[in-house]
RNA sequence: GGGAGCAUAGCUCAGCUGGUUCAGAGCAUCUGCCUUACAAGCAGAGGGUCACAGGUUCGAAUCCUGUUGCUCCCA
């Protein structure tokens, strides 16, 4: 195979993701390995792949390839949800434009065009995930209205429904007078909003009053009023009471008085409650228990009616009076107006306040009273909770487990049925006297309802009619890592006794409530096990300046945008290194671009070793290289190892990265590159390298490649099939290779070579301030005070520092320029001589560093407690500083003695 | 109003069970190099009172308390 003189990402990822799919690399079968297991978290059929999604999934993917390349059974679940509010509002948008309503269709109409709809658009996700290289079992792919998968959700009401923990009732919901449905808290978005607080008059109306006449005494009543401050003036006719605190001397007057509604006249009492806030507003509180969560809860306390004015589209009812089938924006207006012609409106002041929006369609949210069905929580909670706080279930990072912890202890019931068609319709089923059964066909409902209705004998199976609403999708999600292996109807299949539980879930912080700790719920419930080990909770994806990246404010890139750029490689290490568990990631395409750079470098040097001839003659003078790089690529395999385990994914890229950069590009192959020779016509001929060099180098690569994998798949792949690694068959191929085991490392080979590093450095150090040219050799002596035998690195002080001659002295050479390495003296001779007053200042300052070291490393230990105290190795390394400073600074004192004399 | 978290170089962040003079990385900046794999590169350099104030300790960026500033969640 010929190889690019340049790394070119896209002429190869496509390709190699064909390859995998084609030769089943992603696919999993029960067996008798260890299985390695995770499940997606489904996306929304309707979406798009956003960054959000490219971090997340990039970090599922590290994680499946290399267990898969850790001899682990590794399977990847993919699948979406189908997000009945997103999915129904497409499905209703696309009808409009063809002309047809939805309240004009038959619900098994609609739902046929929304199969279609999903058919033709759906699951577009899952295609933009191959891109960046997601090895899912894509043969597994599920989605939540699978018919096994509607089914255990079916299974699961009625299962709940039987235990008493589903249940109908009225409750505030979170209305969307556009979707026509409730919608969850975490589905509402809040937004400050500027808006008006209206001040209204209420009347007081006296029961002497009352007692005496039927027409209303202007003169009486416009000297006795109280006024109260709203945002929302329209819903005045849904008052019920006002209500002030008992301790407010202002109002005394007004307690067991009544008041008239503006506009409408309704009585409507004057209730105490130090709910109210003296400070806030008039001190006096309107309460519509119809229409707001608080005044709900204050009216159920104080006994008062729920009066309902709005109809679903947030129109208002016959019930207010006035204003009937007005929209409540037009109402609020046109009441405005009223009330200021009545006399009734005393003022308007501008107000900011938190609005509810729903996220799907952006309507401002109306608080409503509604039938829903519930779920209840407590008892499912409680063990839920344990599961995390007894570590059988890890959060990633630790400090989620307050919050979640918070949310569990302050539960509160589930609402779980939605007012759409797109869904699993809920298995309830009425009787004509509005009794109901719960059954999962409408067969088995008649057996039911027959039991229910004695008075009924006449009852046909064909007089039960199903609830229309269907559950929350995350009714079906929380199901997800069981049902997408069938456990709930089969729950001893091979599949789900082989991959349940499974090892880790990567998802977001923001639904660690509303879908981890439920589906710990379910798992509990149907299982008696917890559905995963570990939870990695990855961080928001935020642009430069630290914003949410959202459609509207167009500072989302699109990710496959950045893939075509930087390749898919760049772009996943560029977002994985900038983003540790749990931390938000200011996004900067400069990450991608850092990405693709590490890619051209591991590229660039494939080429350099790929370039080299072998001369079967020579003999191997890199040993002590060779040694060195494989003791410190044993050593950084452990570091990798080690972060993985805590689940440090970017230090752990980060490890790898310097290996590969720094150790292996950087020192190594500097180390052992065969040098040229320019001939006589001034051509330059690379020389050959030995064999054993040759040979050696290749099998580093081979294992840099393997680490290198779960992070980059693409460009290992393609490197690993070249022809310098000889023939391969096909399933001999970097997505199976196994990750290379790590032996001893030699430590003093080690540390020995960070001197020698220092060395090099330092006659680097000296070219530059001398302007000497890299080209130019110099000459080194070395007076060794060590046990370094420089015999050994000669050739690589001579090679990296273009060292000529490498001298071992016993005294030391004047007028060249010295420097330290450890506690070794070297010197390089130059032609001009050093200035003894430049050098004096520049070991004087050595003296003054070393001396501040010693004291504060005497300090240390004089001091008795410390000695008490610390441990031992604490002080050992303590002792061992001191010695060596002690050294240097005879070394350096000496120095500036010879120079004084 | 209740809860949680964060504050370290110009920027984005590491720094894990207190212990090498521990203050680090990448980007950005500056200097010198188109050196024979790579200018998407190479060789170097500068840059921080670890938010502030106390405390615990032989020893604190790290643990505790308070203050200030920011973020998120819940109401």
């Amino acid at each position: 195979m010929s190889i690019s003189k340049t790394y070119q990402p896209r002429e190869f990822e496509d390709k190699w993701y064909s390859y995998w799919l084609q030769h089943k690399f992603f696919a999993s079968v029960p067996d008798d390995r260890e299985p390695y297991t995770i499940v997606i978290p489904p996306p929304n059929v309707t979406g798009v792949l956003h960054m959000g999604h490219m971090l997340n999934n990039t970090i599922q993917d590290v994680l499946i390839r290399r267990a898969r390349m850790k001899g682990k059974n590794a399977c990847w679940v993919p699948g979406t949800d189908h997000a009945s509010i997103a999915t129904e509002a497409k499905v209703v948008a696309m009808l409009k434009e063809q002309g047809v309503n939805k309240k004009d269709l038959p619900r098994e109409e609609f739902l046929k065009y929304a199969w279609e709809w999903k058919e033709k658009y759906g699951g577009i996700i899952l295609e933009q995930l191959k891109k960046l290289g997601a090895s899912c079992d894509w043969d597994r792919t599920a989605f939540t209205m699978d018919p096994h998968m509607s089914e255990a959700v079916i299974d699961t009401f009625i299962h709940l429904y039987k235990k008493g923990w589903i249940y109908r009732g009225i409750r505030m919901v979170n209305w969307d007078p556009q979707g026509k449905t409730a919608v969850s808290d975490e589905e509402v978005i809040r937004k400050e909003v500027n808006q008006k607080l209206y001040y209204i008059r209420y009347q007081v109306s006296s029961t002497k009053y009352q007692d005496h006449s039927e027409q209303p005494n202007d003169s009486i009543l416009d000297s006795s009023y109280l006024t109260i401050a709203t945002t929302r003036p329209e819903t005045i006719m849904a008052d019920s009471a006002i209500c002030i605190n008992p301790n407010d001397e202002r109002y005394v007057h007004l307690h067991g008085k009544k008041v008239l509604v503006p506009l409408i006249n309704r009585e409507i009492p004057v209730i105490l409650d130090d709910y109210v806030a003296m400070d806030f507003g008039t001190g006096c509180l309107k309460v519509t228990p119809a229409h707001d969560l608080n005044d709900y809860q204050l009216g159920q306390k104080h006994n008062l009616p729920v009066i309902d004015i709005l109809n679903d589209d947030g129109s208002l009812n016959d019930k207010a009076q006035i204003l009937v089938g007005e929209d409540r924006f037009a109402a609020r207006k046109k009441i405005a107006v009223m009330l200021d012609e009545a006399g009734s409106l005393e003022k308007t002041e501008d107000y900011k306040s938190q609005v509810g929006f729903s996220e799907r369609t952006n309507a401002v949210i109306e608080p409503k009273l509604s039938m829903q069905w519930f779920c209840k929580m407590e008892e499912m909670a409680k063990p839920a909770l344990d599961a995390v706080l007894n570590g059988e279930v890890n959060l990633i990072p630790e400090k989620f487990i307050n919050t979640y912890r918070h949310w569990m202890e302050n539960v509160r019931d589930w609402n779980i049925s939605r007012q759409l068609w797109w869904g699993q319709q809920i298995p309830a089923w009425y009787l004509p006297d509005g009794q109901f059964v719960v059954a999962k066909t409408r067969e088995e409902a008649f057996e039911e309802a027959k039991k229910l209705a004695t008075k009924y004998s006449q009852l046909t199976v064909n007089d039960l009619t199903q609830e229309e609403d269907v559950v929350d999708t995350w009714f079906s999600s929380w199901l997800w890592p069981i049902s997408v292996f069938n456990g709930i109807a089969e729950p001893d299949n091979p599949e789900i006794k082989y991959y349940y539980p499974t090892n880790d879930l990567v998802t977001a912080p923001e639904i660690l409530f509303f879908w981890v700790a439920r589906m710990i719920m379910a798992g509990q419930e149907w299982r008696g096990e917890v559905p995963f080990k570990n939870v990695y909770l990855t961080g928001i994806v935020r642009d430069k300046l630290g914003r949410k990246m959202s459609k509207s404010l167009g500072n989302s890139p699109d990710p496959l945008d950045l893939i075509e750029k930087y390749g898919a490689d760049g772009v996943r290490i560029g977002m994985l290194r900038s983003s540790p568990a749990g931390n938000d990631l200011m996004f900067d395409e400069e990450h991608c671009k850092w990405g693709s750079s590490f890619g051209n470098k591991i590229w660039n040097a494939f080429l350099l070793v790929k370039g080299w001839q072998v001369d079967d003659s020579l003999t191997c003078t890199n040993r002590v290289a060779i040694e060195w790089f494989e003791s410190r690529f044993s050593q950084a395999l452990t570091e990798i190892e080690d972060n993985f385990s805590q689940y440090r994914m970017s230090e752990a890229l980060m490890s790898t990265y310097k290996l590969v950069w720094d150790d292996f590009c950087a020192w190594y192959l500097e180390m052992i590159k065969p040098g040229g020779q320019v001939t006589a016509d001034g051509i330059f001929k690379q020389l050959p390298t030995d064999r054993e060099t040759h040979t050696r180098t290749i099998k580093f690569f081979e294992d840099i490649l393997k680490i290198l994998h779960p992070f980059m798949p693409f460009i290992t792949e393609e490197l690993w099939h070249d022809e310098l690694f000889g023939e391969r068959g096909i399933k001999d191929s970097c997505i199976v290779a196994q990750l290379p085991s790590y032996g001893e490392f030699n430590t003093q080979l080690l540390s020995d070579t960070e001197v020698v590093k220092l060395i090099i450095t330092q006659i680097r150090n000296i070219r530059n301030s001398k302007q000497i040219s890299p080209k130019e050799a110099l000459t080194l002596a070395v007076k060794v005070n060590s046990k370094i035998d420089y015999s050994s690195y000669g050739a690589i002080i001579g090679k990296l520092g273009n060292i000529n001659q490498l001298d071992v002295v016993s005294d030391k050479i004047g007028g060249a320029i010295s420097f330290l390495a450890q506690t070794d003296e070297f010197f390089v001779p130059l032609n001009e001589s050093v200035d003894p007053d430049a050098e004096k200042i520049r070991l004087e300052k050595e003296v003054e560093y070393l001396q501040g070291f010693l004291k504060s490393v005497n300090s240390k230990l004089t001091n008795e407690r410390f000695i008490q105290n610390a441990k031992p190795e604490i002080i050992e390394t303590e002792r061992r500083k001191k010695a060596d400073a002690e050294a240097k600074l005879a070394i350096i004192t000496k120095g500036l003695q010879d120079l004084a004399g």
